[in-house]
RNA sequence: GGCGGGUUGCCCGAGUGGCCAAUGGGAGCGGACUGUAAAUCCGUCGGCACAGCCUACGAAGGUUCGAAUCCUUCACCCGCCA
């Protein structure tokens, strides 16, 4: 077995860890516990949270027993950002963020009935154990090992006592509820070993000196780099959107299609960290994208590899076929009725009775665009097309010519984003 | 508790009674060029029944023919003092 942690800084996965001599020793003698959080602040996660389950996984790979938190607890407080104070959203929303996160990650790591060896993953909430505390328990036992002057130092804090926005206490607090979670997963379950973004490492360094301080045991932390296009920006933004990680979000497609649309520098840079192939494909595959850069390698590995660890292989074929379709050199008349329908029901679709609305209505209907200014914005720019031709006319209504076999018109907003609008048969 | 500064569109940031749906930059979106890239250039960037109207400049009231701009109260943020 190769060590875990020269695969994880291959793939440029470790961008700062506590002392990497004796967490390596600790990892070979035998399994580790380690865990991961991950905070409610939306109904699911996105694909930057993918990164911490790459390295989750490379971990359990190694026979390591990964623990996933879902912060039920933490997501009720948010954990200072740079630049402002979060606005609280309500129990209830963040319960029903703390479901569906985990219903959806549990496909990620994989079970030990798919492959021997593994450890199952355990799935925990800090609500179980930080909704139980009380004021006084939390500020004898867990307070007094805080220094104000620590705190203060941290990142986090720090950047926001010097901005405009201040900080809350709430928010201000945040690291000792992160900390007591490392502490209660030490004594609960063993875990040694608490892995996260760069931006947590504030938050993660607590947690090991609490575990210390505490209990006099020495626990490790591994941070993943904060990972950017090229150009600075955050990962997993496209269309103005958030890419998630849950298909009634981020339909398979659209995630498929984000990670092939990747430019080139950053599918180069980013294929290592989210590819799990050996560091010879990978060396191959970027070798390849210079030499032939409109082949898209590198691109097409990560939609791939990605689309089916987060959404399966049978969404990952319907993804592929429906951009082969939809991109595809063919007239779309000579496409038969079925692939026509199948590629544009997993680009998204609307269906209409009766009357058949303007285009700008169609256009609004089909999601492309979200309003109807936009619409009729979007045909004045040349940016609106009908069956793959630009449509001049934002109050025209399709001829019954347009209709494609099956009853669909495709909608096409730019260069790359389509919806199908199917007309009820009746 | 007192005094002072602040809260503008997705973000930053101008605007201090009409010419403000609001300068400028960034992001986003569209076009051209390409490879369903990047860079660059051009355009666009609140909504609608779209040469007009509606809603908007922390919230609520008020002054005025007319307010993002003036007044009052409230909320929040920053700083100094207690």
């Amino acid at each position: 077995m190769t060590d875990v942690i020269d695969e994880l800084h291959r793939r440029g996965l470790i961008a700062q860890s506590t002392d990497e001599d004796a967490l390596r020793k600790h990892l070979g003698e035998g399994p580790v516990t380690y865990y991961c959080g991950f905070d409610p602040t939306a109904p699911s996660l996105h694909v930057g949270h993918l990164l911490q389950f790459m390295v989750l996984r490379a971990l359990q790979r190694a026979g390591h027993q990964p623990i996933v938190l879902v912060g039920g607890a933490t997501g009720l407080v948010g954990d200072p950002r740079p630049a402002s104070e979060r606005q609280l959203n309500d129990k209830d929303t963040v319960a029903d963020w703390v479901d569906r996160i985990r219903r959806r990650v549990a496909p990620f790591l994989d079970l030990p009935a798919e492959r021997d060896g593994l450890r199952t993953p355990i799935y925990v909430d800090n609500l179980d154990w930080t909704a139980p505390l009380s004021a006084i328990d939390f500020l004898r036992d867990l307070g007094k090992h805080f220094r104000v002057n620590r705190m203060l130092a941290k990142e986090a804090v720090s950047a926001r006592l010097n901005s405009d926005a201040g900080i809350s206490y709430t928010e201000f607090s945040y690291q000792i509820l992160q900390a007591n979670d490392f502490l209660e997963l030490h004594g609960r379950h063993g875990c040694t070993l608490q892995s996260g973004g760069s931006d947590q490492w504030g938050n993660i360094t607590a947690g090991v000196d609490l575990v210390r301080r505490t209990e006099g045991a020495t626990v490790h932390a591994l941070a993943t780099p904060l990972v950017t296009t090229a150009d600075g920006r955050k990962i997993g933004k496209t269309e103005g959107a958030t890419v998630w990680l849950d298909p009634e979000l981020t339909s398979p497609y659209a995630f498929f299609q984000y990670w092939l649309n990747l430019d080139d520098v950053d599918a180069r840079t980013w294929l290592p960290l989210f590819s799990e192939r050996t560091g010879e494909e990978i060396t191959a595959l970027i070798a390849e994208s210079v030499e032939r850069p409109a082949a898209r390698a590198p691109q097409r590995a990560l939609a791939e590899e990605l689309t089916r660890l987060v959404h399966g292989p049978d969404e990952l074929r319907r993804a592929e076929a429906a951009g082969r379709a939809l991109f595809g050199r063919e007239d779309l008349r000579s496409l038969d009725a079925p692939s026509l329908a199948a590629a544009l029901q997993e680009a998204g679709s609307v269906t209409v009775e009766g009357e058949t609305p303007t285009l700008a209505a169609l256009f609004q209907r089909s999601g492309l665009v979200s309003s109807l200014s936009e619409a009729r914005r979007t045909v004045k720019e040349g940016g609106a097309y009908l069956n793959n031709e630009r449509v001049t006319d934002a109050d025209a209504v399709p001829a019954e010519a347009d209709w494609l076999p099956g009853g669909w018109l495709v909608l096409r907003r730019g260069k790359r984003v389509v919806a199908g609008v199917r007309r009820r048969p009746r």
